[in-house]
DNA sequence: AACTATTTATAAGA
DNA sequence: TTCTTATAAATAGTT
């Protein structure tokens, strides 16, 4: 959308990258919750602008701690599955829309999975202990 | 965008808010996705079918964990005031976009924090403690 | 911060 | 469900 079509690859003018940030960020919120409303769903969309400042959206449903919760619930045989799954629905809508975009580039690798344990002997501070809490769940 | 302007409210069709749901989601997706690319950003994306099918959508540059411990270690002031902010910014594109939606019925009561506690002595499931594990965190 | 030419997303229909 | 198409919406480059 636009004056000309955008190549999907990283901005490599710095204040360009904020610029667009800043308007698709309020196009993206937008739709989440829209989406959210429409639907009457569970939502969450978390963001980083390129200057580190976050974003956080959950929809109208939903409070953080729900949708990461339902999301903790899955097996990880089922959420490996969920996560081929949106791959290959962002695959073919790539390909039903933008037959001229690099589907591989664009993609990417995809689907890996992370394993973190956590170590009970380890010393850690509060940040890292939260990360691996977390990790846990996912 | 289609036919007619849709009104943003909870579509009372059970069958048309799936098939909404479809459409949408490979639209925001690819948002995600887009976003993500361009601006070089951590980004999160997380929601749920109609019918309780999850989608994840997670930044090329981003792990789960990634996205989520940089949230993790915000302070709690820092994360109200990002939500706070959020609201605004989402205000203020649809008083630009969509002056003849309900802006008061749409955005919702918005910044409401939530704290949780969470008590060692009480007895819990697994999946529970990860909600409260989780809770803490945000 | 606004504008506007264009591209993109999508609601309804087939 | 899958495809088409008229129309609404988002946005890239510009001012």
């Amino acid at each position: 959308m636009g004056r000309v079509k955008l190549k999907i690859k990283k901005l490599e003018n710095s204040s360009g990258r904020q610029v667009t940030y800043s308007k698709r960020r309020s196009g993206i919120l937008k739709k989440a919750k829209e989406l959210s409303i429409l639907c009457d769903i569970h939502l969450l969309l978390l963001m980083f602008s390129p200057s580190e400042k976050p974003t956080i959206c959950i929809g109208e449903k939903s409070s953080i701690e729900e949708v990461i919760a339902k999301y903790a619930q899955l097996t990880p045989q089922e959420r490996a599955k969920r996560k081929l799954e949106s791959l290959e629905a962002l695959k073919k809508t790539f390909k039903k829309l933008d037959h001229d975009v690099n589907i591989q580039d664009f993609l990417g690798s995809g689907g890996q999975t992370v394993e973190v344990q956590y170590n009970e002997s380890t010393t850690r501070t509060s940040k890292f202990r939260n990360f691996f809490l977390l990790s846990s769940c996912f």
